[in-house]
DNA sequence: TTGTATGCGTTATCAA
DNA sequence: TTGATAACGCATACAA
């Protein structure tokens, strides 16, 4: 197995001196048409490009983003992974996938990113505290941190999200204008952030209202059978006065779990007896077995400024951006 | 901004040379106990890392792997991308997903990934034809090439996949057994590879048991969108005499797709009208709102081998692993 | 066990 | 426009 050519083979072959290669391959650097076309034709021979991983190191850019995520569970993460991959390859990026798990924690993953010399760290969906980054082996000169589709407590870490108040306003009064008045909220295993938003959003537009208490359920993941436990749960032990007629979940997920179970294991009709509303509009909530109204977020406005800001193009700030209600039948 | 601290500059505080410090951080280096000792302490206290672009210049080889994918609508990639990354990073590798699609094609993606000195790149339910592997710039020395969850025309390069054939077969005696006699096949947009080995298989088993020409029902993409539009296509369209009792889909979100259709907007019953089996037990085919016939992959062992092969644990060749069959009431 | 010289393949900077 | 020197941070081989 032959080893790879290197500026310098190219350079002995074109009778030049290798930084004139490099010029070859620097887009705007002075180089004379003749030398240009020779080294290219070298190049081409050989079959050289140049060693990117070289180029980092001398530049102390590797156009690598690490992409933090611990959450599989939920089919909305792909197309979310669709977009941002394909956005990041456009502008010449890579994304690196990490999951974040027990074996591998936020610090462990981390400090393994930032000697790989990631350009920046992206937390999909996921996050931690404060105190993580306290720790003192991340240090000064860490990549750039960024937290994509959920709320950041985090000191200096810009949040991308979808506009919760917005998207909680525009499904709540529609839910009002159609009579629900004894609402619940899913809610899953996330205590902090995005989690706690659209549940506060949602407990403060029925208080408001004058309603009573609300009512909440807890899924322990973000799953269609976590969904379906915790809506089974519910049914079984709920007191009458507990009666609810409407189930808003954190996501489409856990609302086609609930849906299930409320249809198939007890009887019940939606969105007659039970409306239900979800949140990101996966594609199963189009199919007409759950036919669920809910909310779609803008991946597109979200990715693109997650890349901007990367790249320096945009302000390193927190924002949100306002997503599109979908009404369906479940609701 | 502090710069990160580097061997250099940790040598000078421990009153060692650099390389002294490399072999602190050298498993099973030749080195004093005692200046290891001095070493790690003001490792710690610089914060000192080792850089592994620069030990990845120096060893050539960067413990990263280029993980190709070109279908983000099927949820099945979930499961398995959360088993390959963690596979992977137990063993300190680490996975950057790289979007095939138009505009970053395999050709594209395959230079790139060789200009990153990845050490091996993964076809994960993706392929191409020998032909693009003969690209002139797709020199020697080129990353290592896997294809995973699908079968592989290309020469050289190991398929590590589950066991169509058993799987077919088991799927096949079930459904035998259950008296099904007139079945057809839905395919995804794949001509080839294991979109091919499913449907071969499963038609040349009723083509041995005498039954007529095999149904086949074509889908244009892998989702449940695509397998209603092909579903409703064909009931509307089929002529009585190609009355078909069972559907066997490539997979199991096209066969929820179908599902939908078949029972929602024309009033059949499944199974008592029309059967149907799904691949892949996606967590949605548990939903009682489905409730699937069909066949899990081997996840772990598929992955497990993967990496080896790619750690040179394990010869370079192809393998199948038989899954598991999982019937429900669809069929 | 430790230090020295050299190399990995680029880029940055300066001189010619 | 081109060539030369130095640097990026680490690893390998060898000598002390």
């Amino acid at each position: 197995m032959r080893k790879r050519a290197t500026a310098r083979a190219v350079a002995e072959m074109a009778g030049v001196s290798k930084w004139t290669v490099i010029r070859a391959f620097t887009p705007g650097a002075s180089i004379a048409p003749a030398s240009r076309d020779k080294v290219l034709e070298a190049a081409r021979n050989l079959n050289y490009s140049p060693n990117l991983l070289a180029r980092s190191l001398a530049t102390n850019l590797t156009r690598e983003i690490a992409v933090f995520i611990d959450d599989f569970a939920n089919p909305h993460k792909l197309p979310f992974l669709e977009r941002l991959t394909s956005a990041a390859q456009a502008e010449g990026l890579v994304v690196m996938l990490i999951n974040i798990n027990i074996h591998f924690d936020h610090v462990h993953a981390l400090i393994n990113a930032d000697q790989r010399q990631v350009d920046a760290v992206v937390l999909f969906g996921t996050s931690f505290r404060d105190e993580t980054l306290r720790d003192k082996r991340l240090g000064p000169g860490f990549p750039k941190l960024f937290v994509l589709a959920r709320d950041s407590q985090i000191k200096d870490v810009p949040a991308i999200n979808c506009d919760t108040e917005l998207a909680m306003r525009e499904i709540c009064e529609y839910l009002d204008a159609k009579g629900y008045r004894r609402p619940a909220f899913m809610a899953g295993p996330r205590a902090l952030s995005t989690a706690l938003g659209r549940r506060r959003c949602f407990r403060d537009y029925w208080s408001r209202k004058g309603s009573p208490d609300l009512v909440e359920i807890q899924a322990e993941r973000y799953s269609a059978q976590a969904g379906a436990d915790a809506m089974r749960q519910f049914l079984t032990t709920a007191s009458p006065k507990t009666r609810v007629d409407l189930i808003m979940c954190e996501n489409d997920i856990l609302a086609c779990g609930a849906k299930t179970v409320i249809c198939n294991e007890f009887g019940l009709s939606v969105p007659d007896d039970i409306g239900i509303v979800g949140f990101d509009n996966i594609e199963l909530s189009a199919d007409p077995a759950y036919g669920l109204t809910t909310y779609e977020q803008p991946i597109d406005e979200m990715v693109r400024a997650t890349i901007d800001m990367i790249l320096g193009r945009r302000s390193r700030q927190s924002v949100n951006f306002p997503g599109r209600f979908v009404p369906r039948s479940s609701a």
